[in-house]
DNA sequence: GCGCAGGGGGTCG
DNA sequence: CGACCCCCTGCG
């Protein structure tokens, strides 16, 4: 196949390190020249920053453009998102100005499903070497540049995989988990097609619950970062319980900082927006 | 250098 | 609430 590119006006709401470090994505590296390469669908993506201009470049099935676009969430208007949060309150104008190029990607469903679950007290150096090892070995094989790469496996091929092959791979207790998880989408009883449909929240989350090794915070994570796209999600890991308890709640014992207290102000404060907010709040603290 | 302890984007029972 | 698998990191 051939290298297509595509290229456009960088912006104020674009930054590579942004986008893939703050922590929605796992499959995307950094390059001895600074850009990005990563693998999503049946797409290798080479990302680049150039002056005021963002370079695309790669292999994909479909029109580099159109994939892109949709990948990158580009038809979205990140500057009035951020104009909106930034009038909540000084922390989130802060966080903003810290991370004012996060986009958050329309990642695959079923791939994000399975790396959330994989993401569970977990590290991300683990959890990117763990996703990378399953695609090697269940996924199929790109080569571009002269080397490889391997698309994350299709329910299909992933099912392939017995709980004692995903240990080999090194998920740990977390292979039961994977493998029932896929067992269960492969034979509908999660549909992700319905799933996409659905207009109900709390009903995709609860559908999302059923999963093995899809809890709270990890069905938050899926409903905000894959192509579900529900940024009313609000994720609360150990990052954002600080920070939440930091900034808003101003308990002595961050530890006993009660879940729904979180998510009462989270919703108040941020109310649909809740998500990105996290993600500002989440990537600023973390960060600094 | 290498060996070892500590801990990690939670979930489950 | 405690265990959980094990790679990665950092320190001695």
């Amino acid at each position: 196949m051939q290298e297509q590119t595509y290229e456009i006006e960088k912006g104020n709401s674009f930054e590579l390190i942004d986008i893939f470090d703050c922590g929605q994505c796992f499959r995307w590296n950094k390059e001895m020249d600074g850009s990005y390469t990563g693998v999503f669908g049946s797409n290798v993506i080479n990302v680049s920053v150039k002056g005021n201009r963002v370079v695309f470049k790669g292999i994909c099935e479909d029109d580099i453009k159109k994939v892109c676009i949709d990948y990158f969430d580009l038809n979205r208007d990140y500057e009035k998102i951020k104009e909106e949060l930034s009038q909540i309150d000084d922390n989130m104008k802060t966080s903003i100005e810290y991370g004012k190029g996060i986009r958050i990607l329309n990642q695959d469903l079923w791939e994000t499903i399975i790396s959330f679950i994989i993401s569970a007290n977990n590290n991300i150096p683990r959890i990117k070497g763990i996703i990378e090892r399953i695609s090697e070995k269940y996924g199929k094989k790109i080569v571009y540049n002269g080397k490889s790469y391997y698309t994350f496996p299709t329910v299909e091929e992933l099912s392939k995989a017995g709980v004692q092959d995903l240990r080999k791979l090194g998920l740990g207790f977390r292979d039961v988990r994977v493998y029932e998880t896929t067992r269960m989408i492969l034979n509908k009883q999660v549909d992700l097609e319905e799933l996409h449909q659905e207009k109900n929240f709390n009903t995709v989350r609860d559908t999302l619950l059923i999963l093995p090794g899809v809890g709270p915070k990890v069905a938050d994570c899926i409903l905000l970062f894959s192509t579900l796209k529900r940024f009313e999600a609000f994720p609360i890991d150990v990052w954002v319980r600080r920070v939440m308890n930091e900034l808003y709640i101003k308990n002595v014992d961050e530890t006993k900082v009660n879940k729904r207290d979180i998510e009462k102000i989270a919703y108040e404060k941020f109310g649909k927006l809740a998500g990105l907010a996290q993600q500002y709040l989440f990537y600023w603290k973390r960060g600094a």
